[in-house]
DNA sequence: GCAGATAGTAATTGATTACTTACTTGTATG
DNA sequence: CATACAAGTAAGTAATCAATTACTATCTGC
């Protein structure tokens, strides 16, 4: 009677797609927060309950969402160019430009709320970050051997610049300081780049 | 009948500022989100309504944190040191310090939640943010024009050195992956200063 | 074409939480 | 000492929201 008519029927495998970019969407217009059941099922003009045949709980909707985020952000880290540098360089500006495109990434990763909520995702947010200065200090080691950076920095060169990533991504995705990070990027890196090799 | 003791009943001024220390341990031991008015009065031995004997509401206590915290911040910034790199490296180190001290002060300016709840509190975190980005580069310009940095770096060492500290506070505060930023600030201080002078 | 299995609805539930209201007690002051 | 006010209680309210339940329509494989 009230039913949508057979087009509006998918499979869970597709629901389950849709519920991750509906959220990232909503993320991203009204932030961490405002998101609900309730608002999820409006926005792919289902009823609340909907939500809950594809997804046990809320908690599985965010780890949905978490995996889709780390497998984007992973792709960003499997090695293109040749020097390390150049490598840091383009991750670095690859960051700025999925911090623009997804600000629903930092203000999911940013929020306490869901780091208290849901501990086992806060840890696989801790490992990613922890891998990511792993990453960065292994390339810059990796500099160091080729003579382009001096020895010794490694690990606070690796800090720094990961430390700069995530200010930058605080100052626009929560407090819209700063519109566009990837205009940011080059110059920064630029700077941070020079006191790698003097 | 089941009142409190004589000793309980304090003016309203003393309990506002109790209650500001209150919500900063507990958002420093269970997270921002976990603050309600019934755990606050729990903490001061009152019932959940007194609460709102002191404060009309509950953006009324958090904007009272937020201007305890500005206090104590604001603070940071009057000028001790003559050579403007050290006064840079003493406010850095000073806001490890402080990150250290109040974990809840990254963990509610951190808060996606907290800015879309609140615009009026969000625009006062805002300022002091790009406040203290311009005092970092009238510093730095300072450093220039005594020889100390070469010009035309200003804004991005600002920048760096501001996005540098956010991300150690998201590091430690809501990570929990660093256990005292107190001690990565020298190291790190050193390294940025170093791309200041070349 | 029929028998599951599955994606959907509609309504409800139970827990949480900011805030209110009516009343009570302590305290300072003239 | 009386009294007015301020600080507190106790109970309740209205709204929100994740999750459940009982039922229904649709698709698929045999």
């Amino acid at each position: 009677m009230a039913y949508a008519p057979a087009s509006h029927r998918r499979t869970s495998e597709d629901r389950q797609q849709e519920i991750v970019e509906v959220v990232l969407a909503l993320a991203a217009e009204r932030g961490v927060e405002a998101i609900t059941t309730a608002l999820i099922a409006e926005r792919m003009g289902l009823t609340q309950g909907a939500v809950f045949r594809h997804f046990p709980n809320k908690e599985a909707i965010w780890s949905a969402v978490l995996d889709w985020l780390k497998l984007r952000l992973g792709a960003l880290f499997e090695r293109v160019e040749a020097r390390p540098v150049d490598e840091l360089e383009r991750i670095f500006l690859g960051y700025m430009a999925f911090i623009h495109a997804y600000p629903a990434m930092p203000r999911l990763v940013f929020s306490d709320t869901f780091h208290h909520a849901y501990p086992a995702l806060h840890t696989q947010v801790r490992d990613m970050v922890a891998g990511c200065e792993v990453h960065f200090r292994s390339l810059i080691e990796e500099a160091t051997t080729e003579g382009e950076a001096i020895p010794g920095r490694s690990a606070a060169a690796a800090t720094l610049l990961l430390a700069s990533i995530q200010g930058l991504a605080f100052q626009s995705a929560i407090l819209n300081l700063v519109d566009d990070p990837r205009l940011r990027g080059p110059q920064l890196f630029a700077l941070w780049r020079s006191c790698l090799s003097r």
